[in-house]
DNA sequence: ATTTTTTTGTGAATTTTTTCTCAAATGGAG
DNA sequence: CTCCATTTGAGAAAAAATTCACAAAAAAAT
């Protein structure tokens, strides 16, 4: 079914759109949709859905459209979030909390079960059902975990220290939330979530309306 | 100098990348840098950054590279970040507080002026320097503090209305981290900051190790 | 039963983005 | 002053992504 071809990183973003989507379709009871108007709803064009599906397989009915409840499971499936994944988050400073209490994770099939810091002060205060433990105490707790990836929220010059915990830890997917590019061997994936970098396109575009 | 010629959001995104590095570099004392240099550092192909900066105009010298201060300043110049953006927060919980509490922000150019919620038992509370204000003062607000972006963090459900409030206020530039696509007029600009998007990719990387 | 309408899936065409190449510029060494 | 080592900027080539266009399939209408 999955073809051997390599799957664009965008495709793959796009695909979490689609589920959105499609989630908030069947919330309201909608059981087809078309491509047609999934593309309009996620504000793309419809042959970029058919393609995009089609590095996966066929899910659509010719003359009818998709089946909204169907094409959400295949999604799950095929993006490899029908399980739940295990996480740990590095730096328990605002925006760390901030993804503790996010209820709505889980519901999305991650779960953070491992709170970590290297502030002393902080070490062994809870914060929701979790206790906040050291951060050299990481490695040993990915295994008993089962921590499959690794969330930095540290400040920019320690995201570095961060990573090379959790790669130490065996984990081989970050996510840093830290403004900084980060080193890690190659079987790691990182990806960065930057929020200054969505704020800059707004004031470049801002600045260029009409040019 | 600034060429015509439609810029992609791709270019924009990895100048505040090199940015980002630039500053690392200026940091340390280094005074001029090389394309291949920087493009190390930030994960990409030398070319690419020489070509990202050819929208903009010509920074280098032959045979030296770049001088960091210099570029440091033109990128901050034609990315429109030389100047401080008003920004407004709509919906104050975990996510909004965590933010407001974020104080780099204001070292990268952002300023949040503007703290506005619904819910009754929170307006008139303070979170920092700022009194959360009901949103429907949005746009009286909007005017007197100069606010440019509106940055959403309502639940899901409410993301809408939240972004009828900023359009309506007269806002034209928008960051939504809520996980929901929203209407808006044409000229008002959009960007999603999707954090399981992210965790998205990486499962299904993770799933796909070695295919 | 046949025609019409709808909508998928996919090759082909197009557009966009990335990478390759190299002449031109620069600074330093001899 | 000339030669050598660097490194930019940009045109050409290659690769990747998007959009077009339509046959094939399914359902609805006649
Ligand atoms: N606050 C936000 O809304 C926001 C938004 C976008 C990005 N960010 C980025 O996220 C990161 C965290 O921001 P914040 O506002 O939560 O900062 P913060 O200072 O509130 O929290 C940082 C936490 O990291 C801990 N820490 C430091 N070094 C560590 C290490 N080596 N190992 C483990 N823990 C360590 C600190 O003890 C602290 O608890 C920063 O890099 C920031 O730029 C924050
Ligand atoms: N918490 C996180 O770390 C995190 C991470 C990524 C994305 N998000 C997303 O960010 C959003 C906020 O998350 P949160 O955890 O802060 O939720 P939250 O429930 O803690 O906060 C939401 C706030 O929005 C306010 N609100 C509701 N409707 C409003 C309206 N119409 N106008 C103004 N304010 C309104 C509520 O009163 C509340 O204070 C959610 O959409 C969530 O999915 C959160």
């Amino acid at each position: 079914m999955l073809k051997k071809e390599k799957i664009p990183k965008v495709t793959i973003q796009r695909m979490a759109v689609y589920l959105q989507m499609l989630e908030e379709l069947e919330e309201e009871g909608e059981e087809v949709v078309s491509s047609t108007r999934l593309a309009e709803l996620c504000g793309v064009n419809s042959s970029q859905i058919r393609k995009d599906l089609a590095y996966f397989g066929e899910f659509g009915v010719r003359g009818v459209g998709y089946y909204v409840r169907d094409l959400i499971a295949s999604i799950k499936h095929f993006l490899g979030i029908q399980k739940v994944w295990n996480c740990a988050i590095v730096g328990i400073g605002n925006l760390g909390r901030a993804i503790l209490r996010y209820k709505d994770l889980s519901k999305k099939g991650y779960k953070i079960v491992g709170a970590f810091d290297c502030d002393p002060f902080k070490i062994g205060e809870r914060v929701g059902d979790l206790e906040i433990i050291c951060t050299r105490r990481l490695k040993e707790k990915a295994k008993d975990l089962n921590i499959k990836i690794g969330i930095i929220t540290t400040p920019p010059n320690r995201a570095q220290r961060a990573a090379n915990h959790i790669v130490e830890a065996g984990i081989k997917a970050i996510v840093n939330f830290a403004p900084t590019r980060i080193q890690v061997p190659d079987d790691v994936i990182v990806d960065y979530v930057d929020f200054s970098t969505h704020l800059i396109y707004l004031s470049f575009s801002l600045s260029n309306l009409g040019k």
